[in-house]
RNA sequence: GCGCGCGUGGUGGAAUGGCAGACACGCCAGACUUAGGAUCUGGUCCCGCAAGGGGUGGAGGUUCAAGUCCUCUCGCGCGCACCA
């Protein structure tokens, strides 16, 4: 601390913080709710004692933040960026009418917990509580606007009960292809050829959005659980860096593939930064193409193989099939069986970073057998190869070595044959030639494609592959089902139980289900899940056992903006009126639908707001929600450096607490530093200078209003008052003398109105740095002010209230109980005192400093009246005194005028 | 490798195609002070005493006019990455 106390923010802040949550000021009220006679939103809207609907309750405006997961180290200033950004804007909609929810809870499931009880014992609620209110604590000390009566918590049983019953919903439906909707499973009809009712039980079970599967999943040795594909990061865990394997294992997996082309599709609906929806685009993975059958030379075998260049077929020189790939063992000839069986055996034990990252250099070996090319009837060997994935297409490729820098890799280095079917459109060299170009070389005895641009070419095959029943267009997507089971104790247990092999759903009467209590969290020793402890929970007095399994620590963030919306609701998950009216259509509401606003980081860019978009689209398809989108707009708050410019981290001993910046300097200084480092969504290094510097703004705005000799007094008492009095004496700091009720000069009513069309614009832009530095100026320019109209300052604390609300209120405080005048709303608080309005009359200048150029470069300003023709401005800009040098012996070619802006002279 | 974003003073950053550097940090000078790490005033892109010249990563281009638009290029950041 190198600054004396610019003011008592320490009295100041507490001070509003209590009064706002004694009064619940910033309860959002849902329709039909009584809203009381005394509450500040039913005195500005005229609703005091009324329980309005919601035709009756102004226009609603939703705002969100990413709840945090509360985390053993506390706060980090990363946290407060987003959560001041929101809240600026909360309190700015308030003002200007709108009926705002905004909201915060915690994400407190999930595995630091569980670590932390694996380690010491202590059990993961007890962690999350004390942890839960550090976050309480720090996030009520900021004097964020938060309607704290909806807070939530995914691990309180009155939460998760409803997390269960969105995946009852999930399990209890399928997703029908013709309508491309989530159905519920009775209306899934069966074929003729399906009978008996064990059946029909395998066929509805396989279509489910919530299924069992046994595929290859993420297993993390280290963390004894397997992972989404969401959550690893270069073939390790993302929590931890801890290796990952492949591993058959059976386990839930939620039917997200069916939503790929909707996931899509409505990005274009909703207003996300565009690197965001390219991220998601990308994850989805989109790509056209066509699958191609082959016969097996021998066999009756078939293979099929994806490709986006069906017109390089004649190109194929050879296949490769992913080593987990079926058909191996069955096309594998007696000679290479030993060699393949110990490739694939290989293949398994590796990591995914051992076969992606660390082994670059291609493998494989050759299966013995040969496909026959459809167009050519050519036969070519078929390999096995990691290069190809399980998990893409079909899991099996045609080499086109001559077109594809992975297959003359391959090609190369096994010396299997290169040929060209392309011809590059440049002086290109055909070999590796990925792009675009003419077919060459590819015609037989049934289709050609010869002479055909690529477009023209991979058309021309497709059809002719359809024509033949040999192939058809289709369009895969990267994005796999989600896996949503964890051997972990710390997450929501499945609604679910199993009979005689059988998985069942348990009716919504049974939630919640909650995790039964104990004291060693560690998976088993045969590597079953921790809830397999409990045996006295597990077994069911009618013989069935529950699933062990734990859901994901997305799932309660999958849906958590929902609760917010009737957070105690105990017969639903939300009132369908609430839903309505938060999260209803434009037309209804006159607001946006969805969310208005979301703003977090960009960590969350293909987990959560994935995750989160494919529930709510079931969520609509089932009739639960209003809108196919939550999130209309999305805005990712930049990351705050270190003062170092390095990422913040322990290690580097570089983090910023913000428990100390608040203790030395005050949250409202806090909040404004943070809004005026720079542009939201920009990455930007803490400064404790930079701090420094808006703190000395707002004791200037102090000092604006406060008389300094009643200050020095009040400083003076507070060295000797103790400590519970000290807020009280706040009352001793007494308004300047230079604050009078006169009429604004036409120079201050200008410096107003400016300031507040520039705050006003910049706010609606979400350019909070450029705000705080026009209310700066502002404050520059009324410090010199000799008398200070307090009409005028009254509507600058309104502006100011937004970004430092803890000052503004006591300020606005201090000019009502002034009683000197009538108070604009005296008495009624400062959070819900209209918007100003700006009149553009008043901003018009008399004079104006008009640019003279030559040739483009300022040579000179001439002072006009705003009233001047172009004839009259070309006219004395052609006589300025400074342009005159340089038009010198030349001729003048042309003059432009921008009346009101520059005039430009062409010589 | 592919995709996206960004390059402006000593620093964070401002600039609907129209006066580059708002606002702030830092620094310099002054005032008030016993004192200043408080506060207030003034100055502060670079070269130059000045007149003037140069200047938004670099090179071209469009335009009366380019930080802003276009092409190429270099550098940095983020994301994806054997996805057929």
């Amino acid at each position: 601390m190198s600054l004396r106390r610019q003011y008592p923010f320490h009295l100041i802040e507490p001070k509003w913080q209590r009064h706002w949550d004694t009064h619940q000021t910033f309860r959002a009220w849902n329709p039909g709710e009584l809203i009381p006679a005394a509450h500040p939103f039913g005195l500005r809207h005229g609703l005091g004692g009324q329980e309005p609907g919601a035709d009756a309750l102004p226009p609603k405006y939703y705002i969100l933040d990413m709840f945090p997961y509360p985390s053993g180290a506390g706060l980090h200033v990363g946290h407060p960026e987003g959560y001041t950004a929101t809240d600026i804007l909360a309190r700015y909609q308030r003002a200007r009418g709108f009926n705002v929810l905004h909201p915060i809870g915690w994400d407190a499931f999930g595995l630091p917990a569980e670590q932390y009880a694996i380690r010491t014992g202590q059990h993961p609620r007890k962690t999350t509580e004390t942890n839960v209110a550090t976050f309480k604590r720090q996030i009520k000390s900021l004097g964020f606007s938060y309607d704290w009566t909806r807070e939530v918590d995914t691990t309180d049983p009155g939460y998760f009960r409803w997390t269960q019953w969105i995946f009852l919903e999930l399990y209890n439906a399928w997703f029908n292809p013709a309508t491309r909707r989530a159905e519920p499973i009775h209306t899934l009809r069966y074929p003729p050829e399906i009978q008996s009712e064990n059946d029909r039980r395998t066929y509805r079970d396989t279509r489910r959005l919530a299924f069992v599967s046994e595929a290859p999943v993420n297993w993390c040795p280290e963390l004894g659980t397997v992972l989404a594909n969401e959550e690893v990061i270069d073939g390790k865990s993302e929590i931890g860096g801890f290796p990952v394997i492949r591993k058959p294992m059976r386990q839930w997996m939620l039917r997200i593939t069916a939503y790929a082309e909707r996931l899509l599709e409505d990005l274009s609906a909703i207003e996300w930064s565009h690197s965001l929806k390219e991220m998601q685009r990308n994850w989805i993975g989109r790509s056209e193409g066509a699958e191609v059958t082959f016969s097996i030379a021998g066999a009756a075998h078939q293979l099929t193989v994806f490709t986006t260049r069906p017109d390089t077929l004649f190109g194929a020189t050879y296949m490769v099939l992913a080593p987990e790939h079926k058909l191996v063992e069955l096309i594998t000839t007696a000679d290479q069986r030993q060699a393949v069986e110990q490739y694939r055996q290989l293949a398994a034990t590796k990591s995914d970073l051992e076969r992606t990252e660390l082994a670059k250099d291609k493998t494989g070996v050759w299966t013995g057998a040969y496909a026959i090319n459809p167009v050519n009837q050519k036969q070519i060997p078929i390999w096995v190869a990691d290069y190809v994935l399980a998990s893409y297409g079909t899991g099996a490729i045609m080499a086109v070595p001559g077109h594809d820098a992975r297959d003359l890799e391959f090609a190369r280095k096994f010396q299997l044959p290169v040929v060209q079917v392309v011809q590059p459109l440049g002086a290109a060299d055909w070999q590796g030639f990925v792009d675009d170009g003419i077919a060459v070389h590819s015609a037989s005895a049934e289709v050609s494609l010869d002479g055909l641009p690529t477009a023209d070419a991979k058309r021309t095959i497709t059809e002719w592959l359809q024509q033949t029943g040999r192939g058809r267009r289709t369009i895969n997507y990267k994005l796999r089902d989600w896996l949503f089971s964890r051997q972990r104790y710390w997450g929501e247990p499945f609604p679910i139980v199993w009979r005689e092999g059988h998985h069942k759903a348990l009716p919504a009467s049974a939630l919640p289900v909650c995790p039964p209590d104990l004291t060693d969290f560690k998976p088993t020793a045969s590597g079953e899940p921790p809830l397999a402890r409990a045996k006295d929970w597990v077994a069911l007095p009618d013989g069935a056992v529950r699933e062990t399994n734990t859901m994901p620590q997305w799932a309660g963030s999958c849906w958590y903006y929902l609760r917010y919306l009737d957070s105690t609701n105990a017969k639903a998950f939300t009132s369908p009126e609430a839903e309505r009216y938060w999260m209803g259509t434009a037309a209804a509401t006159g607001s946006t639908p969805g969310i208005d606003l979301y703003v977090g980081g960009t960590e969350h860019a293909v987990l959560h707001l994935l995750y989160a978009r494919f529930w709510h689209k079931v969520l609509f398809d089932l009739g639960h929600v209003s809108t196919p989108e939550p999130f209309f707009k999305l805005v990712n708050q930049g990351l705050i450096l270190g003062e170092d410019g390095q990422k913040m981290s322990k290690a580097r001993g570089n983090v910023i607490n913000p428990d100390e910046i608040v203790r030395d300097y005050g949250a409202d200084a806090l909040r404004l530093y943070e809004m005026f480092m720079g542009p939201l969504e920009m990455v930007k290094p803490w400064s404790t200078k930079g701090v420094e510097g808006v703190y000395r703004f707002l004791g200037r705005v102090w000092r604006l209003f406060i008389d300094e000799a009643s200050e020095a007094e009040l400083e003076q008492a507070l060295t000797t008052a103790p400590p519970e009095q000290q807020i009280d004496m706040l009352q001793r700091a007494r308004p300047s003398a230079t604050i009078q009720v006169t009429e604004p000069t036409g120079a201050q009513l200008k410096a107003l109105h400016a300031c507040t069309k520039k705050v006003t614009e910049d706010l609606d832009g979400m350019r909070f740095n450029t705000a705080i530095s026009t209310l700066m100026i502002f404050v520059n320019e009324a410090m010199t002010w000799a008398m200070k109209p307090l009409a005028v300052l009254r509507e600058f604390l309104v502006l100011l209230q937004p970004f430092a609300p803890h000052l503004a209120e006591e300020l606005w405080q201090r000019l009502a109980a002034g009683a000197d005048a009538p108070a604009r709303g005296a008495g009624v608080a400062l959070a819900y005192q209209p918007w100003p309005k700006w009149d553009p009359s008043l901003l018009v200048e008399d004079w104006l400093e008009i640019p003279v150029q030559v040739n483009g470069k300022l040579r000179d300003k001439i002072v006009v009246k705003a009233t001047a023709t172009p004839q009259e401005l070309e006219a004395l800009a052609l006589q300025a005194e400074k342009v005159q040098p340089f038009l010198q012996g030349k001729t003048i070619k042309k003059v432009i005028v921008l009346p009101g802006k520059l005039v430009n002279i062409v010589v």
